[in-house]
DNA sequence: AAATTAACTTACGTAAAGTAACTAGATAAG
DNA sequence: CTTATCTAGTTACTTTACGTAAGTTAATTT
């Protein structure tokens, strides 16, 4: 029950920046090489929720995973070429934000 | 348990698009004002995981929703001012979709 | 031997997305 | 008058995705 009219290619892309928290991850690994915990820090949320798009998107080589046999092992983060050339989507959903969204008062 | 470093309006436009059809509704309704089975069939979708999106991007003011009280009743769908706002971001993914995202051989 | 640290997993519960069938209100056909 | 048709949804239900908190692994220090 599924005759896409839509590019494919598209609606895999849509697909991909519609997990919870892909964008996101991408966004914050823009600004350079980062460590699971840093990531995980900057985001807010638990290990799963970190550790499910990274697979996902290290799968779909977006992001690159380095082990660092310190100790204890860290393991590094980075956007790959594709990766990076997400970036112009990235940044016109912040400038659109900036320009649309509102912030809600979320006083309780 | 969660202290967003990143900033609250960018998380905000993240979470619409990552609402499953939300971008493939906009960049639908982009090619002009369109009634709830055109989209429908252009996305190959059932009735309600269109009317979801719909009424949650009427509620934000993304796109517009007229009745045309013909026989028997049609209605219309457009983006609005801030709809229309979105079409880079849409154009973007677009590009990258085309570059990047390979087609898949889901032949069965 | 117990504790620490980083990076995950596991088990479980809740929320979002999907399906197919049904409803509403208007008209037209039999 | 009754049945059928059409558009735009809704309902009831199932499945998949997301979320939490606690636990695991492997190496190391105390």
């Amino acid at each position: 029950m599924k005759q896409p009219a839509i590019c494919p290619k598209f609606e895999k892309a849509v697909s991909l920046l519609s997990q919870k928290w892909t964008a996101l991850v991408i966004y914050q690994l823009l600004s350079g090489t980062q460590r699971f915990s840093e990531i995980q820090s900057a985001i807010g949320i638990s290990g799963k929720v970190l550790s499910d798009p990274l697979k996902d998107l290290e799968e779909k080589n977006i992001v690159k995973r380095e082990v660092i046999p310190e100790t204890p092992v860290i393991i590094e983060y980075s956007l790959t070429e594709k990766g990076r050339s997400i970036e112009p989507v990235i940044r016109d959903i912040e400038r659109w934000s900036k320009q649309w969204v509102q912030e809600e008062s979320t006083s309780s």
